[in-house]
Order: structure tokens, then C-alpha cells, then sequence
DNA sequence: GACAAACACGAGCGGTCGCTCGCATTCTTG
DNA sequence: CAAGAATGCGAGCGACCGCTCGTGTTTGTC
């Protein structure tokens, strides 16, 4: 036996090869984000390009491998770009501060690669991008989950949990609409998200400073 | 010209295919709801009904027809049903009320009927739906209009408009999330959407009571 | 029972879509 | 330059889908 049967030998990629990819991936970005990912058709794909569909198919196995790189080359430039918005915050940041800056740099990136919002938001994308997102949601609830339990130890972890689904579906809602406007009111629709989710965290962790309630509770207070 | 041309016959209906029709709705609502508009295909609707294709084109002209009816008829359901919680609110009305009523009648409409979320929702949706969506949306938006510019009749229009698409959007953010859990957890859900509703509006409004804040305005207050 | 209208069937038509295949062209390598 | 690999083309295959049509069955009316 030669050959691995599960090794697909590396065919060697003229420089124009990969010019062809990057130009499909682009034109199957335009296209997926004009109309979804199943009604998206290869061939439309293709002419898009200026290629044939058999040029298409040289490069991808099928329709689905196109968007499966398109979602890898965007995962990978968000982890590039913005990967440190999901790392772990410092609990002496204020609230405001946290969410101002995880909200602003993810909906920059959204703003930049519409294509994202549409192979992630489909219902009819194929299960590969599913698991992605999948991924990158759980990701993303797991991070939230840890900054609320840090400031909210004695917290039920069950609440903690729900908390952090209401704050990404939150800002998911918001994402939608500040991708439907532009300019000024684009700023004014993310200053509103960053209000919606201050203003409903801050009840429960707001005690930590500077508005202290009557509760009775004697935790420490930073500063 | 003995017949006008825009006119068309009304096929008198036996009971026979009045139960006809009524399955083939059944039937759409359950399709529609595993694979959405588009993936759903007629012969699916049909074998889910128990007919043949040529029966289920007796009924409608054609596969749109289809979700029209189905959202009209839950359009007209909900509307008799819930019409009230489309109603203008009394400006007297605590928020907490008027907010969580307005919430639990939309969400159980929502979950009594989850094929309404599956047609409003899907990207993929015929013109028709999709008109009657943007109407819907625009009914909810000018409501919560009213309602906002009823509490703050000094605030800028295009705030007041602003804060009604933030609130809705939260809404349907929360629905998602109440529709994805059962239970005492659905409950937990439905609760959580409240919060974040009263607590991003209680700012606006809540110096109308209790809770006078030394912004140096000198409204006159009611009560 | 006679007759027409409504109902029911299912093979199949026209069309689109994902994808293939045979062949031409361009690049790399020796 | 020659040979082979990579790239490029586009007609068209097979499958599926929305929908039709000829035919047969049931129902309502006289």
C-alpha cells in the first residue's frame, strides 16, 4: 500500500490557482450575503468570478467546502483580530469598560465581513458551519459565564449561565439592527445595546461600587 | 365579455375539502416548522397530510398560497386572541405591568403556535409573509411608540423611535430564547426578558416615580 | 338512477441546481 | 523544447422540485 487511503494527496497550487480561491471565496461572500447560503446557487458562484462552474469545482470538492473556508479564513481573522475581546476580563475593570469594548470590537468585525452574520444566522446552512458557530456561541457564553461569576460568586451557577444566554442573544438582537443602519444612527443603535446590557447587569453587580443599597451585604469593595 | 376577467369563480367547497384544507395546513405548519419555507417541498406537505400532490393543488394555486393562508389565518388568531395587547396602554399603568403583560401574551402566542416564528423568521420567506411581517413590525413599533412618547413627551422623535426597535428587537431575542427552553426554565427565560426590558426603560421613565433623580428638570410630576 | 360538480390520484413535464467529464490551454520542470 | 501537471472551459447528466393533466371516485341535486 503506497498510499494512506485517508491522506488526499496535496495537489501543488500554481500561484494563479490560489488568486482563482480567493476570488471564488470573495464572489461566494457577495453572493451568500445577497441570498443565504442554499439559495445561493455554485453556478451563480461561478459567474460571479467570471469563471466556468468546472473552474469552481477544480478548487472546492462541493458547495459546501466553499462555505466551510469561508468560515475558517473569517474564524481565524476574528481570532486574529479580536481574539483578546474573548479573553478572560480583568474583574477591576468597571462594567461599562467590559462591555463597551467587547461590544465595540465584535460589532466591528461584523461590520467589516457582513458575510459572518449571514453563513452564521442561516437556517439552512450546512452542519460544518453549524458546529462552528455552535462553537464559537458556547465559546463566547463560557467567557461571559466567567466574568459574571467573578463578580457574582454566591450566585446559583444556573442563573449565572441563563444570565450570559440573555446577554449574547441580547446582543445579537442589537447586532441585527445595527447592521440595518448606517452613520450616525449605526452609533446610536450600538450606545443603545451597550445601555440595554449595562442597564441589566448593573443591578446585579452594581454594589461592587459606588451605589450601595441597603441590602445588607458586607462584601469588600475594590478602590 | 359575460365573465369579468378579474373575478375569480368560488369553487363551492364541500365539507369534505374543508377538512382537506385545514390538514394540509396542519400539515404545512408541521414541515415549515422542521425545515423551513423554502427546504419545505409540496410532496412533503402532502405525504405529511396523507394526499396525493394533485389533491393538495386542488386547494391552492401554488406553494406560497400555502403559507399565506397559514399566516393569515394565524395573523387572525392572533389578533382576536391578543389584539389587546396591541391596544395603547394607560400612561397610569406601572411599567412592570405593562411590560410583562404585553411579554406573556406574545410569548404564549409564540409557543402555542410555533409555526408563526418558523414563517416570520425564515430568510427565505414569500413576498406576501414578509409584508405582513413588516406590518406587524410596524404595528408593534409605533405601539411601543406611543407608549414611550406617552412617558416622555419631551424626547426626541428619533430616540423614541430608536429605543421602540431596541425593545422589540430584545423581545424577539428573548423569544428565541424562551422557544429553545421548557418549563420552569422557559419561565426563568421569560422572566429574565422582563428584566432587561424594565431595566433599560426604568431610566427614561422611572423619575415619573418614586425615584426622583437631581437632573435639575422641573417636569411636573403625575401623582 | 342520472348527471354534474367536487374531490382524489400519481405519473410525469419543464426547469433548476449541484456537479461531472472530456478536452483545450497555460504553467513548471528538466 | 518536450512532457506532464495544474488550470480552464461549458455542455450536459442525474436528481429533485413545483406543478399539471388525464383519469377515476365520491358527493350533492333532481
Amino acid at each position: 500500500m503506497p498510499d494512506n487511503p485517508q491522506k488526499e494527496q496535496p495537489r501543488r497550487r500554481q500561484a494563479r490557482g490560489e488568486r482563482r480561491i480567493a476570488q471564488l471565496l470573495e464572489a461566494a461572500a457577495s453572493v451568500f450575503c445577497t441570498t443565504g447560503y442554499t439559495a445561493a446557487s455554485t453556478n451563480a458562484i461561478a459567474r460571479e468570478a467570471g469563471v466556468s462552474p468546472g473552474t469552481l469545482y477544480q478548487f472546492f470538492p462541493n458547495k459546501e467546502a466553499i462555505a466551510i473556508e469561508l468560515g475558517d479564513r473569517l474564524m481565524h481573522e476574528m481570532r486574529e483580530a479580536y481574539g483578546e475581546a474573548l479573553a478572560p476580563v480583568d474583574p477591576a475593570t468597571p462594567l461599562e469598560e467590559a462591555v463597551g469594548a467587547a461590544v465595540d470590537r465584535f460589532i466591528a468585525f461584523n461590520c467589516d465581513h457582513p458575510v459572518f452574520f449571514a453563513l452564521m444566522h442561516g437556517p439552512d446552512i450546512p452542519g460544518r458551519i453549524a458546529e462552528e458557530h455552535d462553537a464559537l456561541h458556547a465559546t463566547l457564553v463560557s467567557r461571559i459565564e466567567a466574568l459574571l461569576f467573578s463578580l457574582l460568586p454566591d450566585a446559583p451557577p444556573a442563573d449565572v449561565t441563563r444570565t450570559a444566554h440573555v446577554c449574547l442573544g441580547v446582543y445579537k438582537a442589537g447586532l441585527e439592527l445595527v447592521l440595518a443602519h448606517q452613520g450616525a444612527e449605526r452609533d446610536a443603535y450600538t450606545r443603545e445595546i451597550k445601555n440595554v446590557l449595562i442597564r441589566y447587569l448593573e443591578p446585579l453587580v452594581g454594589d461592587r461600587l459606588g451605589a450601595p443599597e441597603d441590602t445588607g451585604d458586607t462584601t469588600t469593595r475594590t478602590a
